[in-house]
DNA sequence: CCATTGACTTAAG
DNA sequence: CCTTAAGCCAATG
């Protein structure tokens, strides 16, 4: 891993807005994406994801997509580790689809930004 | 170095 | 409403 790599500066600002996402809310690849400037390169956010896996201080299980569903699931420890991490948060998870999910919707762009 | 893949999203048919 | 296509870019073979 080369830390002087510029590409490591995209992983370190997408793991700086994971951090921030509250308890018990959840945001997707996209609007992470969308806060950094790079919409079409939502991808490259679950890619930052899986790099920051054994990262205590990136909460991956709160990054969903865009539907709510935890596609990622089955990149954790153990399919089950996401949902119940999620549940530890008194969110409610159903055959993989975050429950009242635009309730539990924390976007960066409208929390962080604006003005 | 080229081809394929992937924790995504949007648009079009 | 469901299926394809395409765009994005890093990592892997």
């Amino acid at each position: 891993m080369n830390l002087s790599d510029k590409s490591r500066n995209f992983f370190l600002d997408v793991y700086e807005v994971v951090k921030l996402i509250p308890e018990g809310k959840v945001t997707s690849y996209g609007s992470i994406a969308k806060y950094l400037g790079v919409v079409r390169s939502s991808r490259m956010v679950g890619w930052a994801m899986n790099a920051a896996h054994g990262k205590p201080e990136v909460p991956a299980h709160r990054v969903v997509n865009r539907a709510g569903l935890l596609t990622g699931k089955e990149h954790f420890e153990n399919p089950f580790a996401m949902q119940r991490k999620l549940e530890a948060e008194g969110i409610v998870v159903i055959d993989n689809q975050i429950v009242n999910f635009a309730n539990h919707f924390w976007d960066p762009m409208q929390e962080l930004t604006i003005e």
